[in-house]
DNA sequence: CATGAATGAGGGTTCATTCAT
DNA sequence: CATGAATGAACCCTCATTCAT
């Protein structure tokens, strides 16, 4: 059970901690991307370089780990729609630039839709929908109909389609499908 | 009279292949539409009360079974879609009726847009929509805007998130989810 | 995750299904004695010359496998104490002849006592107890407080204690524990 | 006043050195009680509140965590029957007490008898017995029979099987046992 | 042509042990 | 000298696929 011998690269200390949970999130961002959803949980850990056992330590299972992903993603996200002239345009075009990743969150959440973690994000998220919402409606570049959840909606299946279409396809379907939804939208 | 030994159920001999054939695509809408579409391969024979062996020969892998499954919902698309009464309503309600099973092939359209089988059946789903959008164009009852392919993309949306939903909440995103493509697609 | 080739030993059809099932117990056995209790579990599929499916399809779990090895045991012990001449002394013999399975055995029964088919086997055992108690209490062999429970339980602690011996030392053991059991079932 | 920065508990610096031993063996009864053998060894520096690399400095492996705890029971035992009032039934009093770790103990002496410190530690267990024995004998309370082993084997005995009942039988286990071992040693 | 057992690679997870700080 | 994160081998179990009968 102890490593046989001292096969390459070894105990880099405790101070690798922060710098292997960064390491670990971005390949858990590149993996998935890469290789889709279906990839071994271990394939994150071997891509970021670190061993088995802190992928466990870090995220002790893939939703942990998705929200870690997805948390910078709304960080970033609530950083860039508090000013004045994001659009849900914006959040669109975000949206296309993070597909698969958004697609993997979506998944989780819906599956463990009770994890405290999950809902605390899902609720960061929504907030951000909804201030851009009031804001279009305010400015009468969306209709009265469109609610924070349609928005909501339109964003995961907007991610979904285009991390199941091939890589190729993806701006003809990210443009049809914000076509799709601009229509939707727009005021009546 | 033939010897009639064995009734139980084994092996049935060479007269059973056809019926094996139609136990294992219902056995297969049974087993996705209830469990998902993570389920072991091998539960759709089992369910089917079929051999591993059976299914193998007559599906060599699961995109052969999805394309089976899917084919008899084309046929019906196409029969009930003959006549002039038909919309884009009916159709959206027919996905939302058969989500799961429709997820997986849609899933394994994407994964196999090669296999000349599934595209073979891609077009004909695709028929039966350009016909219809023609006929509610006609009719006024859509935008000139909306194109077969916004509506096709659409049906995937609409049964892609019905299928991630929890049971309890798909008649919410149902609604939801139509609300949204009736206001994309309605006449400006 | 098909066999990458066809390494060696292949598919011998079901036809080696009994054979298998049996291979497994005499290798449970064989492996239990040489390793004690904490084999891997995949040990016994090795041992046997067996795949780890083959394992897991005929015993589901380790007290499956207990279940099965100690079931021939109490069979044989049935058998042989149909007739009038046996004697707790031989109820000892066998149990100090087969001291390392009647250990696994006896931890499995205490961590799953629930389990029917342990209960069942447990029951079985437990007859053969009592009709020796009353058999060699009606000789005068034994003190009348001597209670199928105190036979049952000499039994589990001089298995385990032969099984927990050196090998080595299991003779002299087994000696001093039967004259152990021997002076506190005499007659006062 | 010298400067007590950190007052948390992290790194309490090398005058906690003794204090971690005492709390490692402390844990290492706790748990082993509460949680049967098979926890991992990690789980004693937990409970300890104690780095692993500190577990691992004190004692090298489970045999030397096993000594140690075992020694505190020996010491306690050699004083508590330094007096002449004390009898094997006391001893086994003592053994009901503590049975799981008296069990972890005996399984560690059997697989590492070779080691010395295991060997003295037995060694003066041997004593202890040796002299209750000697001491009930020329009481009459015991049989000329019975030898300082018999009394060490049936200590192991009741302990490994109060450590393997259930929790809530243990009570009818050890009136059992007691009975029987008093009926083996009673004089004849 | 059906059956269903056999196979074994692969992914998940744990945990003993080491070692940088 | 303490800390506690890092490591990776090992075990568990599942399931896709094959193939003797």
């Amino acid at each position: 059970m102890p490593p046989t011998k001292d096969s390459g690269r070894s105990n880099r200390g405790p101070a690798a901690g922060p710098a292997n949970r960064a390491a670990l999130i971005a390949a858990a961002r590149e993996v998935y991307a890469a290789d889709g959803l279906n990839v071994p949980f271990s394939a994150v850990a071997k891509r970021a370089g670190v061993g088995q056992g802190s992928l466990y330590r870090h995220f002790p299972d893939r939703t942990a780990l998705a929200v870690a992903v997805f948390e910078e993603n709304v960080t970033d996200l609530e950083e860039d729609t508090a000013g004045d002239e994001r659009t849900i345009d914006d959040l669109l075009d975000r949206v296309v630039a993070q597909a698969v990743v958004s697609t993997a969150f979506i998944d989780l959440i819906n599956a463990h839709r009770d994890d405290p973690a999950v809902a605390h994000l899902g609720g960061r998220f929504r907030e951000v929908v909804v201030r851009l919402v009031e804001r279009e409606r305010a400015a009468g570049r969306i209709g009265d109909h469109v609610e924070a959840d349609d928005v909501t909606m339109a964003t995961g299946m907007l991610a979904t389609e285009l991390a199941r279409a091939a890589p190729a396809d993806r701006a003809e379907v990210a443009e049809r499908a914000r076509r799709l939804f601009r229509a939707a939208f727009s005021p009546r």
